[in-house]
DNA sequence: TAATAACGGATAAAATATATCCGTTATTAT
DNA sequence: ATAATAACGGATATATTTTATCCGTTATTA
């Protein structure tokens, strides 16, 4: 029961891409530098940001990642759900229909009570997920972070788009 | 981000285990056996529901395992908690301090917002699982099980306790 | 006293998550 | 034009976690 450690890079990946200057990108390659993580991973994690609508891509020199939308009209839901699906955390493998006392399936048409809670359970949790949007995190970013780090990180900037 | 399949099994063990009469056991064999699951495994999954406070057992011939307080006061959440855990579904590690803008830890005193707005998530979905019962499932199940596979079991039932 | 059953520890097997590699295509700076 | 860059997809490889089994011990009871 844990999220896969995509989603922290690649929603750390988006709150850094907000920040940046319009129509400026950048590469797998850079963000797996900037983050200190596998290039190659974080790449595959970035491209199906790329297929979920999340971030254009641009190919060649220069090219890269940019979001595909303003801040406030991506939610932390939906970078999840790029990297870790839609499917409820609950699998019901439908053992009541098993053993000494099952029954032919036509007899159940709907989903136990069991199934139900545990859905209306996932069904809050993408619900409060989908409150907190991009624009957000980078708000909250841009007040918490500690202005050495800052500093360090609009210099590393600078160095790549001269 | 799957809940184990020991979530399913436990919780439809309490479920017949509640409709049991008073001073009634059912053994980890006799529980795999209905439900048609690996017995040695189920036994683990048992034992920790057992450390949870979940279930009482007994050793020896008709010894087995009963619920060690009324359903009403099993919560849905108590007993996912017992097979998966306390832990939040999303796991910092931290990258924010790594790379080439990152600073020393003790710049970071709380949680970053992608950490708290998960945490907050992960806790809504907790708040929900909290409010259906045991008792809650219990009744669901007697209103929608279908009778022919009510009457399975409680044929299968009497056979052991006679 | 023999059978039963929980318990804990040690593996083993299977499935999933993490990570790398490579060839292809598109793009751009030179 | 050409060389370098970068996304993309597919094919692995490796590590970790989940699932499953096995065994010796202790407690209980018929
Ligand atoms: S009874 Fe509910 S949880 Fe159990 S197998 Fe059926 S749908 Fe799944
Ligand atoms: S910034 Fe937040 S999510 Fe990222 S590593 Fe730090 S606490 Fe975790």
């Amino acid at each position: 029961m844990r999220l896969s450690e995509g989603v922290e890079w690649t929603v750390h990946c988006c709150t850094l891409l907000a920040g940046l200057p319009p129509d400026a990108a950048l590469s797998a390659k850079k963000l797996a530098e900037f983050f200190d993580v596998p290039p190659d991973y974080l790449a595959k994690h970035m491209q199906q940001m790329s297929k979920a609508g999340i971030v254009n891509t641009k190919k060649g020199p220069n090219g890269g990642y940019s979001l595909a939308k303003p801040a406030r009209d991506i939610t932390l839901l939906d970078m999840v759900e790029a990297i870790d699906g839609r499917v409820c955390s609950f699998k019901c493998t439908e053992i009541r229909q098993r053993g000494p006392s099952g029954v032919s399936p036509c007899s159940y048409k709907t989903p136990c009570g069991i199934a139900r809670a545990m859905r209306k359970a996932d069904q809050v949790w993408r619900d409060e997920l989908r409150k907190t949007t991009l624009a957000d995190l980078q708000i909250i970013g841009l007040r918490e972070t500690p202005p050495e780090q800052m500093n360090k990180a609009i210099t590393w900037l600078k160095g790549l788009f001269t």
